[in-house]
Order: C-alpha cells, then structure tokens, then sequence
DNA sequence: TCCGATTAGATCGGATACGATTTATTTTCT
DNA sequence: AGAAAATAAATCGTATCCGATCTAATCGGA
C-alpha cells in the first residue's frame, strides 16, 4: 500500500507548496466574490479596498496602501475607478497638499453595511475552524514579510 | 476590559475577512519569492508554472490549466515567455493538431531541482503546522470552488 | 459524406500588482 | 531665507488574471 519513491515524492509536487495553496485559494476567492460583486459593478480589489475605507474616513492613500499591503502605483488607479464609480471622494489635504484624503460616499458605506461575504463563510466549508484559519493565514502573512526581504524597506 | 460595539467589532474590518488573509498572504508569497526568482529570471507565476510541468512531460496545456486553476488566456502569454526563456517547449499533437504539448527543457528541469523555495518554510513561521496549514489552506480553496458559482461550468 | 456542434488554443480588452521614475509639496539644515 | 533632502502621490512599462471572442481542428448525426 506503501507508495514508492518517486519524482513526487521528493517534496516539489504542487500539493506540496505552501505557496501554491495560498495562491489557488487567492484565484478561488476572487471566483466566489464574482457573482456577488457583478451585481453591484466591482471587482474583488476594489471590493477589499472599500472594506479597508470603511474602517475610518479620511485616509490618506498611504495609510490605506499600508493596510493593503499595496502602494499608489497600484492605488491610485483603483481609487480613482471607486470615485468615478461614486463609492469614494478624494480630495487633498489642505494642511499637506501632498497627501490625498479618502472617505466613503454614502452609497460607499451602504455597500458595506450588506455584508456581501457573509454568504461565502459558509462555502468555504471550515466550520468552526474558520477563525483559526484567518489568524493563521494572517501570522503567515506577517512572518514572511518580516523574515524575508520583502519587508526591508519598512526597516531603514 | 470588554471592548464597546464599534463599528469595527461587527464583522466587518479587514482582520475578520478571511479573503483578505488569503489575499495579502498571497502577495506575501510572491514579494518572498521575488528575490530568489531575480536571479533566475522568472516570476512568481512562471515559476509555479514549471513546477506544475515537472510532474510530466507532454501535458497540454488545458491539463496544466487544470492543476493551475487557470486557462489558456492566462497561461498561453506565460508558456511562451517561458518558451522563450529556454525552460520549455511547445508543439502541436501531431495526433490532435489542436492540442499543444508542453515539456520542460534540461534547463528547466535542473531550476526546478534547486527547490528554490526551501528558505522560505522557516520564513513561514509555521513549523509543525506547515503541512496542516497548506492542506487546510488547499481544502479551503477546493470547499469554494465546489461551493460557489466558480465551479459551475465544469458540472454541466 | 458533409455540415453543424464541440473542443483546444490563441487573441483582445479591462483591471490589478509592482519596479522605476516623475512631479509637487514639505521639511531640514545651515 | 533658501537650497538640498525627504515625502506623497501619480505615471509608465511589464506581467498576470479573466471574460469574451476568434480560429482551426475534430467529432457526430442524419
């Protein structure tokens, strides 16, 4: 019953990545918000994007981006759609001309409020373990960025 | 010491949305990987890419899809890069002249030896729990597949 | 057999990610 | 005060993802 040894075994078979886990599970999500986010004419950024705005108004697009784990370069254009969209405002900051302040539109937080994930608790088939899983998920996240390169620039 | 219902006790901020564990681990990953894979001139993509092919030779590229969870759309720009790179080959079933087969160059299979991504098991931070974190993680991938709308066009 | 349906890849357009650079503003240092 | 350094956001080019469509090859039924 044993199996042998072979090429799959050795531990570079695909079921055999953390990383490929995280990354199919990634693509699996964006699929399951789909449906659910067509209704209302978002994708699963943006979509995340608004949660991360619902949290407080005024946000610069940095602090959101620190959130995110996402910078302008990818932000901005994201941002931009959500205001044309009417989700969001963008203005600048009077006392920093720099800096760009971003608050939910009403119809921004009305979005929010409608939970559209909640569906999707139950689809991801975890049962109580769910919790678990999502502090897991996140610790991994933390540590990878803080044990590898990926997280340099934050230390100077 | 209990915290008052905010609004950000009511589900909804981001540290209680599983997808976005999912979400930001996964860019965690792919900026972990990104300076091992400067060095050989792939990207994150391309590199679980090669990993999928070095199961077997002569997958077409709908059975790569499969594994991948992705379609020629995405995977045909990506198989021709990698082609090329010099890490595979492409051609024509000669029995089926629609389908194309893929298979890793020596060049391809000696990357793919190097288990690149060994450094980062202890960058996980996971120890013991690696293995259960990734099948979990996988289970969570396939219960929203199956769950969800995402599958659908494979059950008809 | 032959024509319509199916299948496998490829192509195209829109939307992220992200490194690198640019612009505008503010801070710092003398 | 004034020039250099630092900072915040935006812009640009490349590489995914993905829905929709297209093309070529194969299959299937009358």
């Amino acid at each position: 019953m044993a199996r042998s040894l072979k090429a799959a075994d050795k531990g570079r078979n695909l079921s055999n990545f953390l990383c490929f886990a995280v990354y199919s599970a990634n693509l699996a999500f964006g699929r399951a918000y789909k449906p659910l986010l067509d209704k209302v004419g978002l994708t699963y950024t943006q979509y995340i994007a608004l949660v991360a705005l619902s949290d407080e108004d005024e946000q610069t697009v940095s602090a959101l981006g620190e959130k995110l784990f996402l910078e302008s370069n990818t932000l901005t254009p994201i941002l931009k759609k959500l205001e044309q969209t009417g989700y969001l405002k963008r203005h600048r900051d009077p006392a920093d001309e720099r800096q760009v302040r971003i608050s939910l539109t009403p119809a921004g937080r009305k979005l929010i409020e409608q939970d559209l994930g909640e569906s999707l608790r139950e689809a991801s088939g975890l049962g109580d373990e769910f919790p678990v899983v999502q502090k897991t998920v996140s610790r991994l996240r933390d540590n990878l960025l803080r044990n590898t390169q990926a997280g340099d620039e934050k230390k100077r």
